[in-house]
DNA sequence: AACTTGACTTCAA
DNA sequence: ATTGAAGCCAAGT
């Protein structure tokens, strides 16, 4: 059987596959969607291993504050920027306007939803 | 077993 | 709005 970061890992892909184009989430977001509330700095994790880095919009996942994580002066940093411009989304000094760019998944609007959810993926 | 390391988050100044 | 400290947790040393 796999592990539960295996698993992890999977949900981690798949939740950051249903982000639109054009809009961003977090890492945090992406974490508790898995079904991993707390576990942030994994998805970043799982993401920097991801093994189909080419399909996954890896993108579109930034900061809690709307900023992007990696260090400024990185590539990584300006390849992201570059790629959440092609896709229309505004960054100012590596920073989104959550308020117009923020995806809205399914739960973030309730804790209820969120249990409904999870219950669909893990059974 | 102890300590460090992140593509993190929250909260208090 | 910015900044820093503390909290977080699996992996790697």
């Amino acid at each position: 059987m796999s592990s539960n970061m295996e698993h992890f890992r999977q949900q981690v892909y798949f939740w950051v596959k249903q982000i639109p184009k054009g809009q961003v989430t977090s890492y945090g977001t992406i974490a508790k969607l898995a079904g991993f509330p707390r576990h942030a700095r994994h998805v970043s994790k799982a993401l920097g291993s991801a093994p189909d880095r080419q399909r996954l919009p890896w993108q579109r996942v930034i900061g809690a504050d709307g900023k992007i994580a990696f260090s400024p002066d990185s590539d990584h940093y300006a390849i992201q920027q570059k790629l959440l411009q092609q896709e229309g989304v505004i960054v100012k000094k590596g920073k989104v306007d959550l308020k117009l760019f923020a995806w809205r998944s399914p739960l973030e609007s309730s804790d209820e939803a969120l249990d409904i959810r999870a219950e669909e993926f893990f059974r």
